[in-house]
DNA sequence: CAAATTACTGTGGTTGTCAAAGTAATTTGC
DNA sequence: GCAAATTACTTTGACAACCACAGTAATTTG
């Protein structure tokens, strides 16, 4: 992995949620979704990805129900929610927002009206 | 504060090290220059920033000193270091790296060839 | 002269993440 | 035909960053 993973700290979930909004998944598949979304910059360790499904659908953003295979091990899908859907589009809204506030913070100067 | 503790995680001692590299500080000033900076949408908690302080100079990417104040409360001033400057340089890199891999991971779709 | 502000420190707790190990089935390679 | 790799999920124990809260101590303001 190349990215820090104080980075991705608190973007776990709605990672998920985008990926999970696209069609329902599940865990194995997820983590290949991240491996491609992220062009291979970065890996979810299995432990907290499915520490997140477990938070997440206790929060009630996601359901889940396992896979009726008949050949291959089990698997167990997980379906966004409506609210699963909000928490998705106020993340997206408050990232698009942080990541400028970030920026300020660690390249703004203190001389210059600390706007731009 | 605005902003949720999760995404400026990771960007502390980066956003420590870009106030210092503008001049030596101290606790308090450093405080509200985090809170200027960010126009009010974040504010560090205090136990935090002297955490953090300790975590950069025991990793020599700062160093300190007491100011000698002849009145007024003592103040331990901060200065960056050569080290320091580097790690700020390199954390920049990275940010400027990282906040398009996470853009990706959060709003990527998974048909389009998950580039763009 | 009390209250607010400046300034630093310590304790204890929460949370997200990770490494490592375990279970169990299937598929691939020799 | 069997070992190794892959798919798939789970649990345990630990760690690092952060925070709330409390404490100390001086100065400034009302």
């Amino acid at each position: 992995m190349a990215i820090s993973k104080d980075l991705i700290r608190g973007h776990t979930d709605t990672i998920i949620l985008n990926i999970l909004s696209q069609g329902d998944s599940y865990g194995y598949q997820v983590s290949k979704s991240i491996r491609l979304l992220s062009q291979q910059q970065y890996e979810l360790n299995e432990a907290t990805l499915y520490t997140a499904f477990r938070r997440l659908e206790k929060g009630g953003a996601i359901a889940s129900y396992w896979g009726d295979e008949t050949q291959g091990a089990r698997r167990k899908y997980y379906t966004i929610t409506t609210s699963g859907q909000q928490h998705l589009t106020t993340a997206l809204q408050e990232w698009g927002f942080a990541k400028d506030v970030i920026s300020n913070l660690i390249t703004g100067n203190l001389n210059e009206g600390a706007s731009l």
